[in-house]
DNA sequence: TCGATTCGTCGAATCGGTTCGACAACGCGG
DNA sequence: CCGCGTTGTCGAACCGATTCGACGAATCGA
């Protein structure tokens, strides 16, 4: 099923049967039609390796996600599988590695064993060593968020600053005086985490801006934490009566806590954020929140990772999103 | 950066670093350490496909998934990062092919481009066609879930009939005589999946055996579709007092719709079912219900898969898991 | 009718590894 | 000192494709 056996049973030789796939060369129909009807028989696809050997390229891309052990975010996974999907689209395949330390075997073999063409590379932290691990072995890569120095890389990103920033001047619009910020956990923010740094930065620039107070603190990533966190701001700050949060696994225990604070929302307390779309609408009522366009940025991300594989001399370029805020029901004028 | 240029910079043969890459003939200590030195200055590592075409294996496996375009639920999610995280530590790649139709260009790739070793098929029907292709393909491959004909297939499975029928029993035990079943949606019970028909027959033959009464409604894999299909179940039986579902992605609608009937769970309507710890530990009281063991089952999936590589003419081997009950509050004596 | 194109096909080289057979150098027992 | 087994290394073949240069046959213009 190589090859040597389509060509002898069709009566021709090897690189004729090459021809006759890629049509670089002009083939005959004749024996054109003799060599695909033998290929159709057999059922012969040629040897992915041995083509990728040849060409030096393998038409698969690397997708280096967040190690399994820890949770996935929901827009982590729309992002995840926006990739796949655009990248079968492209007739690309795509390869996954699991990556969180710095130095681990399958992020190493997807750099240096050259079997991918070009790489995409998720959670990017602010100080990021894989990003120089990647440009030092020379293999093109489009980064989902970016480091503090990103100038000469690709990437796709968020607006987390100008995200929190709108939701603060919302709130204060609505006349909210005393505002939250419910940022990712503790660990991802030590690590250098891009989006919960650039949310706080946001949120400390909108908060100065409108002279309102505001607190910040960090939640893990579930829904008891959001719970506790809510809890713990009610307790040490009565006066707050709105928060913003980058952390939708907290939502439904945003929600429990103020349900037994008796807080209505949005009548007692508002609440908005960014959010897969899922959490916004399983809120209640329905979270006013940036809705994350994961299915673009994937989208976006093969795109300009096909491009950059293409031509890796041309300057990078970049995408920072900012998608509108949609105006749901769980935000209101502050209480007096 | 080719073994050549090692063997040039070393002073040996090529295939003298091949043997000292690999070991399976003995090198002097000191070429070993000659060619080494020169590896680790060169940072170089193998062509996996060079690798690939002569060995005639990959290190690869593939993950078809379902496409992208359909929301894979979070016990799917959980599957996917086990099963990655497994390969990682087996030093296996994974290739990621999202694949629903019976005939789609990267399945097909990922059959017949002999670019994985194996394949670890996901949400398998009743009847499907992939399940033949990758037999007649002679390609080894795990099936998560089982057609209606297992036997010649490996698989891993979890037991949905058992488990709704100890659902039902709980349920039964408490009191409970009008019971209703929350399936997954309508299409999926229509395209043949699986859990959605076993589920179907546990509970059927599980109502049979008690002597109960039940009613059995399917639910698109959404809050609303849940919160709908509650009211609806409400609504035309309203002697029902419980529920058992397969549907997690419907549990935060179920809540809603009972907390708007007025009920309370577990004192008017106890709830209970399978679904992934976290949505089981976000419904209020947390839920009685099976813990889908989906870790456990990516890592199984992935041993029966090294499995079956290595002896593919080995019996084929498969799993039936059935996960017990955690009781939680969901769930408590029928009211009278 | 002859030389120049064009067309269709072939053989051989190549990609970067692995692996088999051969063989020289060496140590050892008799 | 000879024959033998062991050890370390090398050269060459091979995996399955692609691609370049060459070449015979057909076609064309003059």
């Amino acid at each position: 099923m190589n090859i040597g056996e389509i060509a002898r049973r069709a009566g021709v030789s090897r690189s004729t049967v090459s021809y006759a796939i890629s049509g670089k060369r002009t083939v005959s129909e004749a024996t054109r039609r003799r060599i695909q009807h033998v290929i159709d028989e057999l059922d012969y696809r040629p040897n992915a390796n041995a083509r990728a050997l040849k060409e030096g390229r393998t038409r698969t891309i690397g997708l280096v996600i967040p190690p399994a052990s820890r949770r996935l975010t929901d827009m982590q996974l729309d992002f995840v599988a926006a990739v796949v999907d655009a990248a079968a689209h492209a007739d690309l395949d795509v390869l996954l590695s699991p990556s969180g330390g710095d130095h681990d075997r399958s992020f190493e073999r997807v750099v240096t064993g050259r079997r991918v063409d070009g790489v995409i590379l998720m959670e990017i932290r602010l100080e990021d060593a894989r990003v120089g691990r990647l440009q030092q072995a020379g293999l093109p890569f489009v980064g989902i968020g970016r480091t503090s120095h990103p100038d000469g890389m690709w990437w796709v990103d968020i607006d987390y600053t100008a995200l929190i920033a709108k939701c603060v001047n919302h709130l204060a619009d609505l006349g909210h005086r005393h505002v939250a910020l419910i940022n990712r956990s503790a660990e991802l923010v030590a690590a250098g985490y891009g989006p919960a740094h650039r949310a706080l930065a946001g949120f400390k620039e909108a908060i100065r801006r409108r002279g309102i107070t505001g607190v910040d603190y960090c939640c893990a990533d579930d829904s008891a934490a959001g719970e506790a966190c809510l809890q713990q701001i009610l307790r040490e700050h009565p006066e707050v009566t709105a928060a913003a949060t980058i952390n939708e696994a907290a939502l439904p225990g945003i929600q429990r806590a103020l349900e037994s604070a008796g807080l209505t929302v949005p009548g007692d307390f508002s609440v908005t954020g960014v959010a897969a779309s899922h959490w916004a609408e399983n809120f209640r009522p329905q979270l006013t929140a940036a809705d994350v366009p994961a299915l673009d940025m994937g989208a976006h991300a093969v795109s300009l990772l096909t491009e950059c594989i293409s031509d890796p001399d041309a300057a990078p370029k970049h995408l920072l999103l900012t998608p509108p805020i949609s105006l749901r029901g769980s935000t209101g004028p502050a209480r007096r």
